[in-house]
DNA sequence: GTGGTCTAGACCACC
DNA sequence: GTGGTCTAGACCACG
């Protein structure tokens, strides 16, 4: 079934939760060249979430060249460049990790302090691998 | 003078630029406690903005206890609980970092990766400190 | 219909008779959880208020988790914590008690007197109950 | 010294809260028949308020028939009717719990409750008298 | 002068 | 259609 999940109180927008659910599993290698996804109607009444919203975000993935379509058939998984993806992957982590750091200072917590709590989540996330 | 600007073309709604401004100038101490800020109308004036915007970002501000109200003379800085403030500030970072993590880990970016990443987005900023 | 009125002469804000309103209706279990509420324009239509004094009544009672709003669908009702408002009840009346009859003893009236009162006051209230 | 003080954060406009601490020292006998009163400026001096709200809640307390001016003087206690007081703080304190068991019951308080926590309150406020 | 409420009407993003 | 932001301007109570 599927792989993420639409959270209707966090103040995203629908369309971009699934746009970022489509984005994580390319990247990651979870959906692979040329894999078909759901249609726009099955999508919109897994998730229970308009149709409409569906067909901007497969627009959206279209442009940003993560699937094309293939009319009349349905929506397919565009094939990467595999540096390409790597270096997006590396770009979206460092833009996060900068606003959350940016956050951090803002409360006055020294850069050691976000060290020690960055040692402890990776350790927690990374555990025993 | 101001210590903040507001961009009117960030995207970012103008009141919770206001608001972000304070928080962080009552975090950090620059504002103490019971110090008057600026009024509606005068800090309207000054940063072009509509009164009815300044008043909204003052009431939010009010309700998250940064600031308190006397009708009829003005706004002032809330006393802040120190404690409490670096308790919340260690938790949000500490979610918001688990977070990025996770979504690194599904990128499959290695640990070694993140924490080369984690390095060079302190080292600016918090460079030269 | 709606199950409350707006009194304009009252003195009492129009926006915090309406918060009042679906407190209210939440608290008692009128209106359970995910169930949607009118949209800001037909409430306004309906009561004869701006839409910008619905709205504000809207987002205070969204800040104190009474509900939620789905951007472009519209308020729902939140899931609420049982225990928690009944423990949060019993601390605001018990202040509330307290104080009033704090003021009792000051103007010298005996606990009998108050009793009387309180009897009084309560077979009003909860009369053929 | 004085006995009542001002709550800035409380929200009461501030010559409402010096009309209460006067009346409750009026109807309580704290304050006798043709005792003078602070002066304007002495009382505003004292608790840090504008001479100007003093004397809009001394001019409310003179309508309201608990003190009287001497001009070029100052303000005395009127001296007060025993039976009209009490009827006074007998309906000032019904109205008060009216208020608290309104609100008990939008919470769905029983009256047991309410009899309960105001047996507890009682105790506390009127203990081994 | 100050804050607080309310109206009227505009524009935008989202569904 | 929905909510969300913002402006302009009015009126009131408080100090």
């Amino acid at each position: 079934m599927l792989w993420f999940k639409i959270n209707y109180y966090s103040g995203i927008p629908v369309y971009q939760q699934i746009i970022a659910g489509f984005e994580e599993a390319v990247i990651s290698g979870k959906l692979k060249a040329d894999e078909p996804i759901p249609s726009i109607r099955e999508l919109g009444k897994n998730l229970k979430v308009n149709p409409n919203t569906i067909a901007r975000a497969y627009r959206d993935l279209e442009t940003s060249g993560y699937v094309y379509s293939r009319p009349g058939i349905g929506y397919f998984i565009a094939a990467q460049n595999k540096q390409a993806i790597e270096e997006k992957a590396h770009y979206i982590i460092k833009e996060e990790l900068t606003n959350t750091i940016l956050t951090a200072k803002k409360y006055n917590l020294s850069s050691n302090n976000i060290k020690n709590i960055m040692a402890d989540v990776i350790s927690k996330v990374y555990g025993g691998e």
